[in-house]
DNA sequence: TCTGGGGTCCTAGGACCC
DNA sequence: TCTGGGGTCCTAGGACCC
């Protein structure tokens, strides 16, 4: 007998928030803001006021004056993450993490060792709460796209499963950016054609989607509006590329800064990088201006490296290259990121070369030679950081 | 709606190879 | 000297996701 594919779409809800709420009973009941500068998550009494991310704190304190706003703490939205996968990979061997608030699950196969699929995810939610004190919604169905489309529907702190047979009567009735891909510049050119449903994506011809959208694009749309998703839960899937990136506001910034700013990013990314023996070859400068343009600049060594020198190199090079571009439209933000990330997560011992002595104090010795030592502070000051960069994915 | 930090995937032209 | 078709890699940009 076929064994019906059942996959789970486990999300939870307006996480960063809700550990908030969790860990301080005062601001239980009430909007909560979580950020700096910017909303990183509202709950869902802010979210009921109009609150949505990334919104800048001043416009969302407008929205709800009542709303208590608290700097996140990323050490403990990852031990929360940490926990409830836990209990995901106690549920089911195939998780595969999205982020590090959500996964899919894939229980098929599972009825005789632990029920239904609607029994498992009610147990699942259960146990996220008793176990970690954290609300999660579960969505059900048979392919990933509408699992995880039933968990947006199923939100706050819900359970849904979409009836295998009854998929297209709940998909279609959706407005289009339900579906996985559509964002603002798809959504637009959808509705200009006056393509509003999902039921009407499916009614458009794949090739008409395909000169609108692109091939790519036009065919996954086409795909998923007919709840066509053969995509399987992948397990030990590992991140493509390591980055960092920083903000620098609107004031100009005098070159050295910018390029001590670069090294400290370049630190950060190296570190990771040795924490998690990925080695790599291609180094993308990231820049933002004033006008909120964007370009990116990237060279490719011969060898993939960990190496803080190596990359500081590759990337001062890419930065001094882009310095007239910095100059005359005015640098809003520069990040670094490595790709082409060796695959088996093997690295050669002479790549590790440099892991005794390296890291921080390297890339502080290569400021100080290039920048001089005023420029430490700053660059220093990046170093103990807020970077939410909790690895979901395997690196 | 005046925008944070972490990522993914796709497109397209050019260089280069057979 | 001109011409194919097929493939890979590199680089830059764009859209999208949480």
């Amino acid at each position: 007998m076929l064994v019906a594919v059942a996959i789970l779409h486990a999300d939870l809800d307006a996480f960063y928030a809700s550990v908030e709420q969790r860990d301080d009973p005062a601001l239980r009941g009430r909007p909560v803001l979580v950020g700096m500068g910017v909303v990183l998550a509202a709950s869902y009494e802010a979210k009921a006021l109009g609150v949505r991310t990334p919104m800048g704190l001043t416009q969302a304190r407008a929205l709800c004056p009542r709303a208590v706003v608290v700097p996140p703490r990323m050490s403990a939205y990852s031990a929360a993450s940490k926990a409830v996968f836990e209990i995901f990979r106690d549920t089911t061997p195939l998780v595969e993490g999205i982020s590090i608030d959500e996964a899919f699950l894939d229980v098929s196969g599972l009825l005789r060792v632990s029920g239904s699929p609607r029994e498992i995810a009610t147990r699942l939610r259960a146990e996220v709460r008793a176990r970690v004190g954290l609300p999660i919604t579960v969505g059900i169905a048979t392919t990933k796209f509408l699992a995880k489309v039933a968990s947006a529907v199923g939100k706050p702190d819900g359970l849904l499963e979409v009836p295998a047979g009854g998929e297209l009567a709940f998909l279609h009735p959706l407005p289009v950016e339900r579906l996985w891909g559509v964002g603002p510049v798809t959504s637009a050119k959808l509705r200009e054609r006056r393509i509003e449903t999902v039921g009407h994506v499916a009614r458009v011809g794949e090739a008409a989607l395909v000169s609108l959208l692109g091939a790519a694009a036009g065919r996954h749309l086409h795909a998923l509006a007919h709840n066509r998703d053969p995509r399987r839960v992948r397990v030990g899937h590992r991140r493509g590329s390591i980055g960092s990136q920083c903000a620098l506001g609107r004031r100009p910034r005098p070159f050295t800064e910018i390029e001590a700013t670069l090294a400290a990013l370049v630190d950060r990314v190296t570190r990771r990088m040795r924490g998690a023996r990925r080695a790599g070859r291609t180094v993308t400068l990231r820049l933002r201006f004033d006008d909120f343009g964007r370009a990116t600049r990237s060279r490719s060594l011969l060898k993939a490296t960990m190496q803080t020198r190596a990359i500081l190199a590759t990337a001062s090079d890419l930065l001094a290259e882009a310095r007239p571009l910095i100059e005359t439209r005015g640098l809003t933000l520069v990040g670094v990121a490595v790709s082409n990330l060796d695959g088996d997560g093997h690295v050669q011992p002479s790549l590790f070369d440099d892991t005794a002595d390296d890291g921080l104090d390297v890339a502080m010795d290569a400021v100080r030679d290039r920048f001089g030592s005023s420029s430490l502070t700053r660059a220093a000051s990046l170093g103990h950081d807020l970077s939410p960069s909790v690895p979901i994915l395997p690196d």
